[in-house]
DNA sequence: TATTGACTTGTCAAATATTGGCAAATATAA
DNA sequence: TTATATTTGCCAATATTTGACAAGTCAATA
């Protein structure tokens, strides 16, 4: 498993038969660094995903959440205690919420 | 919610009637920093896992949990999409398990 | 096979983020 | 007050990530 936002955007991309060097530009990077962002070897900034979401006619709230998948991912790979710590997170989460 | 781990070797550490100067030297830091991350300010190395918990006589597993917990939630916390992303990683660490 | 265009990869300095260490502050008890 | 434990603030040192560029691969095709 690569990078789910890397896949996508790529996907996204071709579907809308735009090359790299059509959306790096307007993102504010060269086309090296976007094939890097598609690859899963850079992570695009937080705040550029409802840009390029919008760049690629695509959910914002769809590419966060593979985003931000992502960003687990690298946490907790390789790592024996994984899914425990899923569980023990989720349940922060969710009672982080409760409160507000 | 701020650290699970932080306050988890908080308690053992107090269970244990030892002070931050006893400890922090076993790690090779200050009281200073120990203090840090047993309140959450900072992390303490995942290598140090395993020395803390033998310090403390405590779970290295149960710690490692509590760790990586702690770094799961750092990414997620106050996203809207919190939950969708911890689905989506969820399915994906145990797609990678499923291949090897 | 030479050229072109799209994409990829490697390198390295610059920008960012994190940490370590110290000193001073705070807190509590005697 | 004094002593001990812990906390906080600061900033230099260290580590990590990024940006930019050059050179590389690959596929299509003239």
């Amino acid at each position: 498993m690569k990078s789910q936002f890397g896949e996508k955007i790529r996907t996204l991309r071709e579907k809308q038969n735009l090359y790299l060097r059509q959306v790096a530009p307007l993102l504010e990077m060269d086309t090296a660094q976007l094939s890097k962002i598609e690859k899963g070897m850079r992570q695009l900034k937080r705040e550029q995903i409802p840009i390029i979401a919008e760049i690629l006619k695509a959910s914002s709230d769809e590419l966060m959440t593979l985003w931000l998948a992502d960003q687990i991912y690298a946490v907790v790979k390789d790592e024996k205690m994984a899914n425990e710590a899923m569980q023990v997170a989720e349940k922060n989460i969710n009672q982080t919420k409760r409160k507000k």
